[in-house]
DNA sequence: ATGACTACTTCATTTACGTCA
DNA sequence: CCTGACGTAAATGAAGTAGTC
């Protein structure tokens, strides 16, 4: 039932077009969050918005509600004086039954037996019928996951006016809508989670595969070095060289150098030095490098 | 200015329930 | 019908921020 990555919008394409050519199907990946245009701008009250790092992506969680269970049935229809009780409580934090009852805090950390009288009827009021204390699980509607996946959309975490809002329109409590928010969050992150670990495999196995090719060539290099005939006919060792300007590696020194970015020869003298060519240091140093040369070879930018 | 306290939020984790194969 | 797997609503606790005194 879970959905894949496309089906919760997290689909990722990390535009590594030399990537590509090397293994076609392996990166797909766009680690970017999606535009969401009112996420950075969302206005939390009381905490300064804690943006995950995937902002919500897409309205294919939507597709995910297709099940037959929910079949139009609204089994969370509360009566509307549910709502409105919480909304007279003024809150509806995770706490905010006991807070708006005790008041403090660590009166709630200390449940008593109001404490739990509360919680039922609070929580489960309307839907605990028989009144016993066990929480009733309740599926939300097709609408409303709907509706709720779009307003996820906007913005990913709500203030206080939105989760009223959103409650009264879809006949829950805030409460209600505020742990929808919560677990949608999570599961979100948990997606993003899983991509990011497979783009990772993904760069790993590219490094090992790279690695063992280096090893052979060394291993060859070292191989023919060590034969007197083609040593001796052999042009000096060449070290590897990069521009540290445009991050290409450097013609051998009988070459003109190339202006790669014009494409044309370097031109002398200052531009030259400019772009002296240093060792090129195979190992990347940021992760930013690691996945440029994973995906894109020496020359990213071209 | 500073610290204690309160009220509120978020996230991570766990629990419990509904559905399906 | 039973059962285990899975998805998810809800509960819980910790930690953080902001306002007030």
């Amino acid at each position: 039932m879970m959905a894949d990555h496309q089906d919760l919008g997290l689909s990722l394409s990390l535009n590594f077009p030399a990537a590509a050519d090397r293994n076609p199907a392996s990166l797909q990946l766009n680690l970017t969050p999606p535009l969401v245009p009112s996420c950075p701008s969302f206005n939390h009250p009381v905490r300064t918005p804690n943006w995950p790092d995937s902002c919500p992506t897409s309205s294919d969680a939507l597709k995910v509600e297709t099940r037959s269970f929910l079949k139009g049935i609204d089994v969370n229809r509360v009566p509307t004086n549910a709502v409105e009780a919480e909304e007279e409580a003024g809150v509806s934090s995770p706490n905010s039954t006991i807070s708006s009852i005790s008041g403090k805090r660590s009166e709630r950390d200390l449940p008593n037996e109001n404490d739990v009288v509360e919680r039922s009827s609070s929580r489960g009021g309307s839907d605990d019928e028989d009144g016993d204390n066990s929480r009733k699980k309740l599926r939300l509607s097709k609408d409303q996951s709907a509706v709720l996946e779009e307003s996820f959309k906007e913005h990913n975490t709500l203030n206080p006016k939105q989760k009223l809002a959103l409650a009264k329109r879809l006949g829950l409590r805030p409460r209600q809508v505020e742990v929808w928010f919560q677990n949608r969050r999570a599961r979100t992150k948990l997606k993003q989670t899983e991509v990011d670990c497979e783009f990772l495999k993904r760069c790993c196995e590219n490094l090992t595969e790279e690695n063992r090719r280096l090893q052979k060539e060394l291993q060859e290099l070292r191989a023919l070095k060590l034969s007197p005939q083609f040593y001796m006919q052999m042009t000096p060792p060449t070290t590897l060289t990069m521009c540290p300007s445009c991050e290409r590696v450097a013609p051998p020194p009988s070459e003109k150098p190339i202006d790669h970015q014009h494409n044309r020869p370097h031109l002398t003298t200052a531009n030259q030095i400019h772009h002296r060519a240093l060792p090129f240091h195979p190992w990347p140093t940021t992760a930013n490098q690691i996945v440029q040369r994973q995906m894109g070879g020496l020359h990213p930018r071209s």
